[in-house]
DNA sequence: CACTAGATTTTCT
DNA sequence: GAAAATCTAGTGG
């Protein structure tokens, strides 16, 4: 049943799977270790009509697994060290993918802090590189599937609709820097900055 | 605290 | 060859 609603989410237009992962459980097994924290935070990308989007220009070796079915994954390596993760929406042949850019851990929490060499709670997944270190995410789950993989899953959760969402501009970019395409749980402890929609 | 620079590799120009 | 959907350590108030 709940992975049953989770598919009905993944056929959605890319801003409601944004919205509507936040405060699912993302769960990993990798190395024999399952871990697990619930998403807080999230940023859209669509290919079409978005130039911060690796999808872009065109279609290449990188950005294939953006093109596929939705609820694949599509990890990347960035900076010379980091892995991000993302869920691929929007129907095959078009490139669109939502960032997970932040977890509240949940279980394996020992393991996270092994895996990121940090004891402290705050600041082990708040950010997407980290989040991809405390999961034991990389790019062997490149191209799995969410609801079909053994190594990593989503699942929705009860508390989710009484979620108070908070959206801004995406961090990181360069370009396209005016579409309020990222969201959080607002006023959440482990959004990755800027946590609440106050202005100052 | 706030701010700066360096790490390090994949990918496309 | 340069830039990249980032993070950390180090410096200076």
């Amino acid at each position: 049943m709940a992975e049953n609603s989770l598919k009905k989410l993944l056929m959605k237009p890319t801003l409601e799977v944004a919205r509507g992962l936040l405060g699912c459980t993302l769960t990993t097994r990798v190395g024999g270790r399952e871990t697990s924290g619930i998403i807080v935070e999230t940023e859209a990308y669509h290919g079409d009509i978005d130039e911060a989007s690796h999808c872009y220009r065109k279609r290449t070796a990188r950005n294939e697994a953006m093109f596929g079915r939705p609820g694949t994954v599509y990890v990347y390596f960035i900076y010379g060290m980091h892995y991000c993760l993302n869920i691929v929406t929007e129907a095959e042949d078009t490139g669109a993918a939502v960032l997970i850019r932040a977890i509240e851990p949940s279980s394996g929490i020992d393991v996270m802090q092994r895996r990121r060499h940090s004891r402290k709670l705050e600041g082990l997944a708040n950010g997407p590189g980290k989040l991809c270190k405390a999961l034991g995410i990389d790019k062997k789950l490149l191209g799995e599937h969410i609801l079909e993989s053994q190594s990593i899953a989503i699942e929705m959760s009860r508390q989710f609709r009484a979620i108070d969402i908070g959206c801004s501009s995406r961090i990181g970019i360069s370009r396209a820097q005016d579409l309020p395409w990222r969201f959080f749980i607002n006023g959440n402890k482990w959004v990755s900055c800027c946590g609440s929609s106050r202005q100052s």
